[in-house]
DNA sequence: CGTCTCCTTGACGTTAACGTAAGATGCCGC
DNA sequence: GCGGCATCTTACGTTAACGTCAAGGAGACG
């Protein structure tokens, strides 16, 4: 019968959670190396247990979110200090909160960016309409546009 | 009678338009060294033409909406070529539209982030009103919190 | 024994848009 | 002649999160 890959007394090879979490290992070093992750090891070689591999999820989750390894570290420590207990739980929630505030602001920032580019792409439109229409970009550019993204994209997804 | 301090024949020294765009004569020069700005010299000293505060204000207007230095160049460039014509208003039109559709891009990641986090903030909340409602933040605190966001906010405009 | 693959450490490179001295020049008024 | 101010050039520093070699060890395979 095979083993339960995540089964909580297994141990996992730096190859292994680079494979499980598309991450590579010199991202897993560096993660040692500003203390987010003290994996044990086996003569050079280190082995992650599972509650490393616990940690890096949390790191990963993190980065999604846009949080620094800084302020993820901040988080970690705790989790180390109470073991996932209340403290670490507060520092979390605020955390997260201000992330969100920080995060709105930026939406912000980008609507009006976007508000901005609207407003000067319907001006050059206005222009290029009065003066030279050849040269304005036609439905089928566009479209070709949008193919390529998203042939990008799916590639990048696939690979 | 004061000289109109923008009519077309006047020119400027690197400390008036910094002051005038609020920017820094380091990133004038920055800008000098990437093609961006070619101002005429007095001895050693900058000149800025009329034309230089035009491109100038441009280069800001790229920025606010977060066009690289690079992207603003190609469009500068064209600037040059033709005077503002057609071919660089279509190649505006193009690095435009590009950008809302990155941006557009980046806000969703963004919302994807912030419902990440209000899941997590929710998850938390209720781990904590089970264990230890004492360590929630309180209405008082969050108050405080954006009360020091917004001095911070004011005071940099008012600065 | 040679080769392969995975692992290690160490250390420099990357990117963008400037910041920050350090040291020199030049003009103004006194 | 000198202090003070604006300007100049040159050039290294900053930040984040790794990427990219380089050089070397350890175990497995045939």
């Amino acid at each position: 019968m095979p083993t339960d890959l995540r089964r909580p007394q297994r141990t996992y090879t730096i190859r292994q959670l680079c494979l499980e979490f598309k991450c590579t290992p010199r991202a897993l070093r560096f993660y040692e190396d500003k203390g987010l992750l003290t994996p044990a090891r086996d003569g050079m070689n280190r082995v992650y247990s599972y509650k490393d591999r616990a940690r890096l999820k949390l790191i990963l989750q993190g980065k999604r979110v846009g949080l620094s390894l800084a302020e993820i570290g901040e988080i970690l420590d705790l989790y180390d200090l109470d073991d996932g207990g209340a403290a670490q739980m507060a520092k979390s929630l605020r955390k997260f909160k201000e992330r969100i505030v920080a995060l709105e602001s930026q939406r912000e920032d980008i609507d009006r960016a976007i508000n901005e580019l609207k407003v000067g792409c319907n001006n050059l439109e206005q222009k290029l309409i009065a003066t030279r229409p050849d040269l304005l970009p036609r439905a089928a550019d566009y479209d070709q546009m949008l193919r390529q993204r998203l042939d990008g994209v799916e590639h990048v997804g696939a690979k």
